[in-house]
RNA sequence: GAGGCUGUAGCUCAGUCGGUAGAGCAUCGGACUUUUAAUCCGUUGGUCCUGGGUUCGAGUCCCAGCAGCCUCACCA
């Protein structure tokens, strides 16, 4: 067979020492050819100033008519599937090059659109001596479209056999390694645009965010409730227990800070006549970062007059079940380590009957409590009970909790915007769903009394910080109690948890495009 | 904030006992009108995260720093 050496511009045969022949680049090659990263630009950049030669220009122009691919492969799937069929309808199809295979005169490429990927079959002899000096040009990466009819190749793949090139935008930059694509985590998020299009199941998953989200939407519009607006800077910082990001209004001279929830507004909107509302945004934490906490993150919280917690459980359970349906979620899967079952009615357990069955101790009994507590190393000296009974709580109960389950009846002390039970003001009218040992969701029958609301802000849990605790004093809120808020259930869930659940996915930012980084040294 | 792991070519990864830096993909050149991560032949490509130290000699060992991941703490 026909040996490279016959084609090398350099000494033919000469015994092949490889140590001797490298020195002479070759003609072809220019600028001695090698492959920096710089020069793996410039091949690119030839191909482009090529393109221009041809009198194309490489960055394309509006393209019209183009047939999403997953509506061309549902006519392909229609078609006479013997091999080397190519008399199916012709269709335009335009998208990113994934994968180019060359034969001689004959291309293959793998295109790819947001609705999925088809076999592009191209023939020297087909598309003409014109558009082959565009395939010339082509590179992985490449935004392309083409004309040609639908059919089937030799081996059976789904193919748009072409007779038009339209080449609509070059790529500079080498694309990930076309098998394993982007790996590495750091990249993966710093650069989402390229994880979206190489990453396996990235782009699903966030569009089953938006369908999550959608379904979120639904549910509460479907039921009556105004989706409204809050402010994002406020002079403090109320509605949850939680450092804020601190900010400056330079006109004002005044200092802000970022919202950490949205509860305190929505509530002064139940005063103002707005029986249901909700709100779907972005909420601040100054707090660490971890796989399942972000520094901005995305709340839904909902406000409903009239009702009370197990009118916000119903809701909760209407928001999983047809937000898990939007996304396509399975009923019953695993998750961190637990098997989930989405099956309604989710079970609804007391707090203290959790804590008992977990820990063994009486809940009823500070004391008891505080032995369990001191057991697992909690600090229990100078602490409030019902704080020493969370804290144990937390270490022991929550990661039993596969779910999803609503944990109901909380110790009031650690819940200063919730009405307390009318038989028992010792407890709290709340609950959290927990799936997983994660809190999902959060929901009180809101606290509407303002005497009482306002003496819980004046007074400070023993063993908590003033900045550690809910209870922090908003004058304008108290005077909109006073005016008289109905009685009412709201609902917080976490909507970049719920996503991750209903994906099934192990970190927060793997839910969200563009996660909180440190700024890299390099660019 | 503490600990563990990681950082090598554009991408994915090897690198033994401390002895001149390796592969696949990508690039470039060549063959091929039915490929599927095409294949085959050839070619090219390095701030071994950064800065010190030990050593005749460091990708490798030591110290410090930077970044990422994980666990814990924090985030009720």
């Amino acid at each position: 067979m026909s040996q490279p050496t016959e084609h090398s511009p350099v000494a033919p045969s000469a015994a092949h020492h490889d140590g001797t022949a490298p020195a002479a680049p070759a003609p072809g090659s220019p600028a001695g050819g090698s492959t920096t990263k710089s020069t793996l630009e410039k091949a690119r950049r030839d191909k482009l100033e090529k393109l221009r030669g041809l009198g194309l220009d490489p960055w394309g122009k509006r393209y019209d008519g183009a047939t999403p691919i997953g509506q061309v492969r549902e006519v392909g799937e229609t078609l006479d599937k013997s091999p080397e069929f190519s008399g199916g309808p012709t269709v335009r199809v335009a998208g990113r090059i994934m994968l180019l295979r060359s034969a001689g005169s004959l291309v293959f490429i793998d295109l790819v659109d947001r609705t999925g990927r088809i076999q592009i079959m191209l023939g020297k002899k087909q598309v003409g001596p014109d558009a082959w000096k565009i395939i010339d040009c082509l590179d992985l990466g490449d935004l392309v479209g083409f004309d040609g009819r639908l059919g089937h190749s030799k081996t059976g793949e789904m193919t748009v056999f072409a007779s038009g090139v339209e080449f609509l935008t070059k790529s500079l930059e080498t694309p990930p390694d076309k098998f394993h694509g982007l790996v590495d985590a750091d990249l993966r998020q710093r650069m989402r645009y390229l994880d979206l299009i190489h990453g396996e199941g990235v782009r699903d998953r966030f569009v089953a965010r938006c369908r999550i989200v959608e379904a979120v939407r639904r549910v509460l519009t479907s039921r009556g409730y105004l989706e409204v607006e809050g402010p994002t800077l406020q002079e403090s910082a109320g509605g949850a227990a939680a450092r804020p990001f601190k900010t400056h209004h330079n006109a004002l001279d005044m200092p802000l800070v970022l919202r950490i929830a949205l509860e305190l507004h929505l509530k002064r909107l139940l005063v103002g006549g707005m029986e249901r509302v909700f709100e779907l945004g972005r909420v601040y934490r100054n707090e660490g970062v971890s796989p399942r906490h972000n520094p901005e993150f995305t709340m839904m919280e909902a406000y409903e007059a009239y009702g009370d917690y197990f009118t916000m459980m119903d809701l909760t359970e209407a928001i999983f079940l047809e937000a898990a349906q939007a996304a396509g979620t399975p009923t019953r899967f695993e998750w961190m380590g637990h098997t989930v079952d989405l099956t309604p009615p989710f079970r609804r357990a007391k707090y203290d009957d959790l804590l008992a069955e977990v820990t063994g101790c009486n809940p009823a009994d500070p004391a008891s409590v505080a032995a369990a507590a001191a057991a697992q190393g909690i600090e229990t000296a100078g602490r409030h009970a019902d704080v020493i009974k969370s804290d144990l709580f937390e270490a022991t109960v929550e990661k039993t909790l596969s779910g999803p389950v609503f944990v109901i009846d909380y110790p009031a002390a650690i819940c200063p915007l919730t009405k307390r039970k009318a038989d028992a003001p010792h407890v709290a009218e709340r609950f959290e769903l927990y799936v997983a040992g994660i809190e999902l969701a959060n929901a009180y029958t809101e606290l509407n009394d303002p005497d009482l609301q306002e003496e819980l802000f004046r007074t400070q849990l023993a063993g908590l910080a003033q900045e550690e605790s809910m209870a922090r004093m908003d004058t304008d809120f108290i005077r909109a109690l006073r005016h008289g808020m109905p009685p009412a259930g709201g609902l917080g869930i976490g909507i970049d948890r719920l996503v991750m659940f209903l994906t099934a996915a192990p970190s927060i930012r793997d839910v969200i495009l563009f996660p909180i980084h440190r700024p890299h040294a390099e660019s």
